[in-house]
DNA sequence: GTGCCCATGTAATCTGTTACATGATTAG
DNA sequence: CTAATCATGTAACAGATTACATGGGCAC
């Protein structure tokens, strides 16, 4: 009897699914070009380093997920696209309910509730340190959103209303006592 | 000459954070206290998984973070706390405001981006699949915050508006055209 | 042709996961 | 006394990180 494994063939991690997306959008694409994706991504989520890239899509191609097609440049590199199995688990990780409105590992919300052990007047410095950064953030995500060619607008406007939630949520509890 | 270090001495893992925090909170105590403390808590950032918190603990002692007093009582089991330097770290931890403010890996957003190469009929059915999600969610952290023996008020409040603005950001997206 | 960037990786390591193991304590 | 459960781990492995390697193409 085989034990139960880890991670189904059919779940995706973070990073798979996301390369996926990257692979469907531009569709047919080089491992170089995914990991470009990533590294010009504003969100720092992953570092998009080499040894995760390349390793994911290589796991993907051998799962059935990824068709490639080799090029005729010298440099012979190859294109990925979704095969038929790889679109039908793309879907499942776009359409996975459960993972997309869990909290993910939140940084902010993981010190929020330690924050009060401090003593009042380092606590009210930190918090107010923790507004001006915020703010900043806010402001260069809002310089990003007047850029014209600004891609993921739509990812952006939500990261932006969660930090001005977290801004609001600072300065609710600085009112307070 | 050695190479330089992934992550220096000062640099805490999010986990080995929290488990500063809870041995801090509780002042003294053991590994499976630290452990049940993960596991009780609402959120599932991480698994509180054996495998994860003994080996951390292990290494903050290692690094002189902790000290160890061992008990009286015939399992011989050992209590924990903060060690002065752990106590630095710990403050340096709490108050990186760098990590703090960062988006962490939010698989919501992560998919966000990509919810709009759905299909318009499939795309709203799912968001509104995952309103409801969210707004059953958010029964829950109401429930939970209305029960009196809740710790972590906190991040408590704080997650249920950062689940609303999740909310109202897929309202106003579902109102588009 | 030499130096530099492009594109693709590999190696070593680190942290976390699941699943299992084991001795102490307590309920019946 | 025996069985469950408490408390503490270990083993095998997965997935990510940093740092290094390498070979092709182009600027000069």
């Amino acid at each position: 009897m085989t034990s139960i494994r880890k991670r189904p063939s059919h779940t995706l991690t973070e990073l798979e699914g996301a390369a996926l997306a990257v692979i469907q959008a531009l569709n047919a694409c080089t491992p170089y070009q995914v990991r470009q994706n990533f590294l010009s991504s504003r969100s720092r989520e992953w570092s998009g380093s080499a040894g995760a890239v390349y390793p994911a899509i290589r796991r993907l191609h051998a799962a059935g997920l990824l068709r490639a097609k080799e090029t005729e440049d010298a440099r012979h590199s190859v294109r990925f696209s979704l095969s038929a199995t790889g679109r039908k688990a793309f879907e499942a990780w776009l359409k996975d309910a459960e993972r997309a409105c869990g909290s993910g590992l939140d940084p902010f919300r993981c010190r929020a509730d330690w924050w009060d052990i401090l003593p009042a007047v380092d606590r009210r410095v930190l918090l107010r340190a923790l507004a001006r950064k915020l703010q900043q953030r806010l402001e260069m995500l809002e310089d990003l959103e007047a850029r014209p060619d600004t891609e993921e607008r739509r990812g952006l406007s939500l990261e932006m209303e969660l930090h001005k939630t977290r801004l609001r949520w600072l300065e609710r509890v600085l009112a307070e006592p």
